[in-house]
DNA sequence: ACCCGGATTTACAGCGCTAGAAATTTGCTC
DNA sequence: GAGCAAATTTCTAGCGCTGTAAATCCGGGT
């Protein structure tokens, strides 16, 4: 049986609670004292029983992410961060997957509810503000693009880092510019795009707006082949809402005949592992997920310790981060043979 | 507050340990006591405190899924499927990384011995089988391509879908064919394709094996980069351990002026999302993730029931998915302009 | 009407830990 | 050496749920 409490206590020839005082940073101990207990402790390889002390401090220990789904790597990333941050808490976290659907979005603040956790990261689609009318006082932060008045928000300004990425463009000498992108999802990128775009003197005309359903890359090149059979007039640079949909835009572009960069600059959002391996490497806008996760574990303790503490919405920074397929002039892969 | 089984109790008009009856579904318990009980949860919105259970029942509810890194696609998607798997066993999935370090998975090891969780999933890159000399009673089972005897372990059978691959290779009429991978991490993939070009009268020249570091892109790029310094004449196919590494090695190719699969096919392992949008989309080996996480979970039940019951090592299946990247001939992008 | 065995339900003792209050010891002061 | 406050340690209840064993109920047989 694993040593209790109770071993630790016989052994070091004190009392239960002093055992518990050494453990949990009690003030007002003697160094003999904590040495004998820390001494039992190591001897035995005494673990504290979570169950037992999450029972005695209404605690649970765990938190819950909900991310739409854990194998696109924007969110693989994320979690990963989150755990990281939230393990300097001692918090566990726990993993939810929404499928980007309403309905599993709704069901985990449901949940949240009537809950068995301390908290929830949540990185939602399609709530609406409204959802939130009901919510218990759980502690609750909610990442990604949209803002819901009544909830701690951490994020990046994504008109702020959409408009960084389209003066990249800009920059390198591209005049008629895509934008792939929302409606649903990518609002705020997609405003951020246009208002630069007209800020320049230029425009966003309808046609060089192609709205996706997704952020897939069988999504950004569904999108790019129904613009390409529409004959408008090529554009000379698209920008993506998300590094995904650049891939299956490139993939689009090229079989078509188009170099990219050469005849058209492509620039993704989100910065995952695949940009580099891709041909050409993908420009795009890294957030700074780190710090993402950080703070939402920072807005969770502070929900936690204030009772109902004041709605807090963080911006978080990115970077923009140019690599080959914006390059003035790029590789250029030459048929050979 | 939360109510609690008293609370229910009280509302239905029963001793609290008939609610606790009701809820862990035991048998003997008159209808109309069943019907009063569940109206009265249901009225409250009564859940159990799992803490609590945990504690009275002396388990915790948390598997560990140990992985390399959770922004791995490959990885991540299995986790996902051991959450989803995980549920039905009323588990959660506490997933920790080990950054393939040799340290970090015995660290995991030795957390699994001493710890406060139900048993654990590992997917080991550097482990030894003698590291698992004294393990605890835990219940573990290890994924991945290493069969270490004393533990159960659930897998695909890497040399048989390496042939699958090489065999596919040759259908495409590929003779000089060179593998990516090892000599570290994919050695039973290597091992089967190595053994299937011998059955078929070819050969694995040693210039031909391009050992790698890593599994990522940029492995791949540079052990191909490497290749074609080498000046050794050009294989008409490539057969890479992992679809990163593929994505990495069609970089190099493509930068080259090869084009893919005409001059050179490739093939990947894995079936990572990403296979879709790369050009060409990636022929692969698709591993039964669901399959795999269903039965690791199975096996920990088991081991949980019995005691230390016999070693089970469990063979799941694989599929072949040929795309573009091994196509007889594929599209052929023209540079245009 | 009474007894018996199976069907149902209840009482009660923890699971291992923490919190608040009470008890004890210690260090000084005079 | 007594007296007092502060420092340190122990006592005593639970936290909410489950398992065991005992209690109660019920219908049929006699």
């Amino acid at each position: 049986m694993r040593p209790r409490l109770a071993d630790v206590a016989a052994r070091a020839g004190v009392s239960i609670k002093t055992v518990s005082n050494v453990i949990n940073d009690f003030p007002h101990i003697s160094r003999g004292t904590r040495e004998k207990v820390t001494a039992a402790i190591e001897e035995l390889g005494y673990r504290p029983n979570l169950s037992a002390r999450n029972l005695a401090k209404g605690r649970t220990g765990v938190i819950v992410l909900g991310v739409p789904r854990l194998d696109m790597p924007y969110f693989a990333s994320l979690a990963m961060q989150l755990i990281t941050a939230a393990e300097a808490a001692s918090w566990w976290v726990q993993i939810r997957q929404t499928r980007g659907e309403r309905a599993a979005e709704l069901e985990l603040l449901a949940e949240s509810r009537q809950s068995r956790i301390d908290g929830m990261v949540l990185s939602p689609l399609r709530l609406h503000e409204s959802d939130l009318a009901e919510r218990s006082g759980l502690p609750l932060v909610m990442l990604g693009e949209r803002r819901f008045a009544p909830v701690d928000h951490v994020g990046i300004d994504n008109a702020a880092a959409a408009t960084s990425a389209v003066q990249h463009l800009l920059e390198t000498g591209r005049r008629r510019i895509a934008v792939v992108g929302g409606p649903m999802r990518s609002d705020q990128r997609v405003v951020g795009a246009r208002s630069t775009l007209r800020a320049h003197g230029l425009d966003l005309p309808a046609e060089l707006h192609l709205p996706v359903r997704g952020v897939t890359g069988r999504h950004g090149e569904e999108a790019m082949e129904a613009f390409l059979r529409s004959g408008h007039p090529m554009p000379d640079a698209v920008f993506c809402v998300t590094d995904w949909l650049a891939m299956g835009v490139i993939r689009a572009l090229r079989l078509h005949g188009f170099r990219v960069p050469d005849d058209v600059a492509v620039m993704g959002f989100d910065d995952i592992p695949y940009d580099l391996a891709a041909l050409p490497t993908l420009s795009t806008i890294a957030p700074d997920r780190e710090e993402i996760a950080r703070l939402a574990v920072a807005s969770l303790r502070r929900q936690e310790a204030a009772g109902t503490p004041e709605v807090q919405h963080t911006v978080v920074g990115h970077r923009l981060v140019p690599r080959e397929s914006t390059a003035a002039t790029g590789p250029v892969p030459t048929a050979r043979g």
